[in-house]
DNA sequence: ACCAAATTTATCGTGCACGATAAAAATGCA
DNA sequence: TGCATTTTTATCGTGCACGATAAATTTGGT
């Protein structure tokens, strides 16, 4: 078994979860990141669970998709 | 009217239900910082709502106090 | 008021989140 | 296959989260 931590787990969970969102409100990154500040750059690190985001980029990120916090940490995998 | 931001605002909600769950276990937080790895003066910071906190901290944070991360971060501040 | 435990505040060093930017790689469509 | 769009990867600077540590302040009980 990999050697992956709970942050690990939780980050690349939180990643997955945003990136089904945005994909379902149909919008690019380049979209997501007028709407949330964040760089292009920023976005597909934090999507594929690269960078341990501060809550301030999730509330945010959480407004620009019209979505929850709550939604988007679930302990089970059901997402945003 | 306060320029207090989004992020403050969040910063302070989770804080305040991230130590009303504390007491509810009847922790110090010297307690919360042996079980969470954090150390006691960040650990007031992070309550206080001073500090823009990472993931990986509220996640462990959320395990040593054996709550759910959606529940300390619910739109309404209905706490851990 | 005294005292110990708890909390807050402060300083210092390290590491990394993040924006800005650009270039490389991947995707998808005519 | 060519080409534009999208995504990934990389570099650089700034700011701040965080641990370690210690001192100041607050709190609560006697």
């Amino acid at each position: 078994m990999p050697d992956t931590n709970q942050q690990e787990i939780w980050a690349e969970r939180v990643g997955v979860a945003l990136r089904a969102r945005r994909l379902d409100l149909g919008l690019t990154l380049q979209d997501l990141s007028r709407l949330s500040g964040s760089t292009v750059a920023s976005l597909s690190l934090i999507e594929r669970g690269k960078r341990d985001v501060k809550l301030s980029t999730l509330v945010a990120l959480a407004a620009a998709l019209r979505t929850d916090l709550s939604a988007v940490l679930r302990a089970d995998g059901s997402g945003a």
